[in-house]
DNA sequence: CCTGAAACAAGTAGGTG
DNA sequence: CACCTACTTGTTTCAGG
């Protein structure tokens, strides 16, 4: 993982279409040490997978809110998982420190239809309460920076 | 937007390295037909790029966590908006209703590097407090679900 | 890491229900 | 209008150095 490798990640954060010929012209290499190198940073897991970033808002989903989720047992467990996994509308569910146990990030149509995931989110075993943290506006989203903390070097 | 549609999107998000052949015998179709239904997708938006996933352990970031900032003057404006994305370690920001005003997803190297951003969020102007989540272990992440609710059946 | 060639996919044109 | 088959252009991928 050089400065290469960061620039390579970077061009293809941004358009995982471009070519290895032009990727190549982007950081000075043949297309063919580009290939080696993209492939590598596949098969070392660096690079997880290929995907489309799509509008969530395309897909009838243009309520966006985050959900912290109190528990009365411990729902770290698989089983959480799985019963949260199942909920088409849950985008990620992470375990976090703090009065919560679970923060959830939750897409639906509309308010009436977030209400109904906060019920089965309820429905769920050890869930003794939620707390719902409605966003009105997304400024941005965008991927991790591949690049060095710029910092790093004060 | 048919199922046909949603059923591409599906295929794409999770390896958009799909030939459009693979991708027409997935749903049926021609290549050709196949090909016309992703640029139609591309051209209205639906799909908004294609990029890749990149770990972000791999990146040297392995630490996560939403923070909330509160203010005592609008900080949903153009200039915070700027300053938050000058911060290479933010990786969203949305404006939400409650007691704060703005969540941030953060991504550090680790507790001290989170803090050293804390102290950046800080001084943005209007900003009184911040209240910080941290993630001790993510359970999922994926993309926004393209197949329609399943309860809307119901 | 490079050059160069073979296998393959993307993208285009023209035609059908 | 969405789809098909057939073709051209360009890209990926793999030798060998």
């Amino acid at each position: 993982m050089d400065d290469t490798d960061r620039a390579l990640l970077a061009l293809l954060q941004h358009d995982a279409t471009l070519s290895y010929t032009t990727l190549a012209g982007g950081i000075g290499l043949s297309s063919a040490a580009t290939h080696d190198r993209v492939r590598k940073l596949r098969d070392t897991g660096v690079i997880r997978r290929t995907t489309i970033d799509v509008d969530p808002t395309a897909l009838g989903r243009p309520t966006l809110a985050y959900v912290l989720l109190s528990a009365d047992t411990w729902i770290g467990d698989d089983d959480t998982a799985t019963r949260l996994r199942a909920l088409p509308w849950v985008e990620e569910a992470h375990i976090v420190a703090g009065s919560a146990s679970l923060l959830v990030k939750v897409r639906t149509a509309d308010n009436t239809e977030l209400q109904a995931v906060l019920r089965r989110l309820y429905d769920i075993p050890g869930v003794s309460g939620t707390q719902t943290i409605v966003v009105l506006d997304t400024v941005f989203e965008r991927p991790t920076n591949p690049h060095g903390n710029p910092t790093t070097h004060d």
